[in-house]
DNA sequence: TATATATTTCGTTATGTGACGAAATAACGA
DNA sequence: TCGTTATTTCGTCACATAACGAAATATATA
């Protein structure tokens, strides 16, 4: 298994928050799991792009993926709610939850999820 | 002025956290200020490298710093108590401060100090 | 004044990262 | 089966970053 310290631990996090894109798309994620190619329509770039970005975010345990069919859908990962991580992300979360561009991201995403439950992605 | 966004702000501090040397670095200053000169024996990197990250985590408002005659010493920068970034830093510190190389950098600049406070860097 | 010390800035180099498109993989639908 | 859709992997390119040494700057000491 490949031992890490938590010196390891704490700058695989920061890297990983230390993309727009992945603080984004972690926001969006707090009001529910969402396919990639919701992902892909909210930040307009290309499938390749955001399905490393979301590799990222899973390879630093912050987030956790199903599948469904042809879906592949992402959730933020319940981390121990009394443990360091779980501290950090809430107070990330309540900090970005008043950035112009998250609040945006935020009604764009309510417009997709409705618009994909209608057509694209039936939920099981 | 730069206007930066809240996203903006959480990605510069992660970027300045995604380097182990950084976070050494303030692991380190939370026992009090040290000068460039005492951080380059601890991390045995050239010059340039340490006064570079030590710029970065300035730019970062993590960290803060004052010339005392030939030495340039910095300290952790006191941030607003009930803020989230100061929340971020007390778990960021408390969760690597059971790292072993943060502690056996702990016992190292213990000795640095010590050694500095006889010789090289008379405190004002 | 000249020299040594401490730090920063600059230029270079090797490696890491984010973007894309093309191709591979998986699963549904005609 | 064949084509379509969703996602991932791979290769590539431009740019960012961490390292170094050399040179510039500032300050103390001989």
């Amino acid at each position: 298994m490949g031992s890490s310290s938590n010196l390891d631990t704490v700058t695989e996090m920061a890297k990983s928050l230390s993309d727009p894109t992945r603080v984004r798309a972690l926001a969006v994620l707090r009001d529910g799991e969402l396919c990639v190619c919701q992902l892909i329509e909210l930040f307009g770039l290309a499938p390749s792009t955001v399905s490393k970005h979301m590799t990222i975010l899973k390879q630093a345990g912050l987030v956790e993926s199903r599948k469904d069919s042809r879906w592949v859908y992402y959730r933020l990962k319940q981390v121990n709610a009394n443990s360091s991580a779980f501290t950090i992300m809430q107070q990330v979360y309540e900090f970005i939850l008043s950035d112009a561009q998250v609040h945006e991201d935020t009604k764009t995403i309510a417009e997709i999820r409705e618009k994909h439950a209608a057509e694209a992605c039936p939920k099981p």
